[in-house]
DNA sequence: TGCACAAAAAATGAATGCAAAATAGCCGTC
DNA sequence: GACGGCTATTTTGCATTCATTTTTTGTGCA
């Protein structure tokens, strides 16, 4: 009764055009490059179902090229974390169970809680102003009820705190383990709780605020209590997936 | 007169065998898998002058393989962020600036604050006392002033708080970045100022009495500005690298 | 002597070929 | 009818080969 996990057998679609560059190393001029960069965003958008190989010949034609840059760009998305490669027996889409999830969203929630700290020692005031803007149009989100719209705002929210912290380093690590979750997202399709809605927006107040008073460790704390609330939030949900569509009777 | 940055050539000596798997795909089975870890190694202990090309050719014989698992190899490391490719232009071993570096020492400690809050939530009094254990040993180094030893002890103190955290994860990312640093340790032969000694070990005791106390929040704020510290003195050493040895007049 | 240009040499990037391993298919037996 | 062993096909891993690009070297000229 394993006929959940499918063996084999990927859905050929051609890949979305290459979309954003959003790794460290920005190689899109040689081929092995821009197979990565369609490859990784093939995987995080969810087209291939969890833990199903990923058959190289057929990769090949779909993408017209030869096994030699593809087996290339599967050894770097192996060492990101978004496949796994078994000695002999090819490439499958990593497979992350609760535990794994934990870890990624504790490491997430770690990134955050660093890139509000540094945040806090270079943000300038229009950069928080920008923040400011888009919370406020989160909150118009929250207020119609437009999970999606909301969703966007939430991220980019993040993505600021992130950029303002002027470490890109720090940057290119957030997005690979961004990468990694958003894969789960995108097949699990995570629905928030409507009740977890109003903390997550005090929450973000409280970001906010200590943004504006540039309270380092303090907004430190604060980030990774929200990514720690998140992970609860996003845990459960998986534990009893359905909600809001419960099950025929 | 860039005679400094050695544009070719490689000091061919066979790297050390395979030393440990502290990647988190351990293709150990694999060939390419094989050449990955010892390539890694020897990147990190700075065999390849800084900036200095890879040439495959060399490196094939001296592994005695073929340049496709090698190439493969090169990929990974170049994801990692050891080395960089240039389209056309092969690997070079990538050079960490001095901006590189204090983004590499800020990330360096989100991670190991992180490590620290989540290592107060699992941390067990046998693995504190085992902290505590190489403490005094870290202190018996200390008075005896072998720089060495110290080190090593240091080294071991910060891995256990990681390995406390219990996320496997985080470990991975963890060690990932420590290796680059590590890479530029080796070769800059980082010495600690007498003077930042005393500091570092007060901070250790406030570690590890916020360790004892299960202080996640403070513990995080401890650790990181231990890390600022060590930035601020492995920065202050690479800007004047000669500290116990002037210059003849 | 120094510089510019061009051809040779080498190195890189990708495709193809080949051996070994794994999977699937098939048949025989229980 | 189900299970187990054997063979055929597919797939993987690595080596080799081919086409470009880069780098070097050599030569001619000012």
């Amino acid at each position: 009764m394993k006929s959940t996990i499918p063996e084999t057998g990927v859905p050929i679609t051609p890949p979305t055009g290459n979309g954003g560059d959003r790794q460290e190393n920005r190689q899109e001029a040689s081929l092995h490059g821009e197979i990565l960069l369609r490859l990784r965003d093939y995987v995080v958008e969810g087209n291939i179902p969890e833990g199903a190989r990923v058959p190289e010949r057929q990769l090949c034609e779909m993408l017209g090229i030869s096994r030699t840059p593809l087996r290339e760009a599967l050894k770097v998305l192996a060492a990101e974390g978004l496949i796994e490669l078994l000695p002999n027996r090819g490439a499958r889409v990593r497979q992350l169970g609760q535990r794994d999830l934990e870890e990624l969203f504790d490491v997430m929630a770690g990134l955050e809680s660093l890139a509000g700290r540094l945040a806090c020692e270079a943000i300038t005031d229009a950069e928080i102003t920008a923040i400011e803007q888009l919370h406020y149009e989160m909150y118009g989100h929250y207020l119609h009820r437009d999970m999606h719209g909301y969703f966007q705002a939430n991220q980019r929210i993040h993505e600021s705190i992130v950029a303002s912290a002027r470490n890109e380093t720090l940057k290119t690590a957030y997005a690979n383990f961004a990468g990694r979750i958003r894969r789960v997202r995108y097949s699990a399709n995570f629905a928030r709780k409507r009740q977890r809605w109003a903390e997550a927006m005090r929450e973000h107040e409280a970001i906010l605020d200590a943004l504006r008073r540039r309270a380092g460790s303090e907004l430190s704390d604060i980030l990774f209590q929200h990514l720690r609330n998140k992970r609860a939030a996003a845990i459960e949900h998986l534990t009893e997936p359905q909600e809001s569509v419960p099950a025929s009777p």
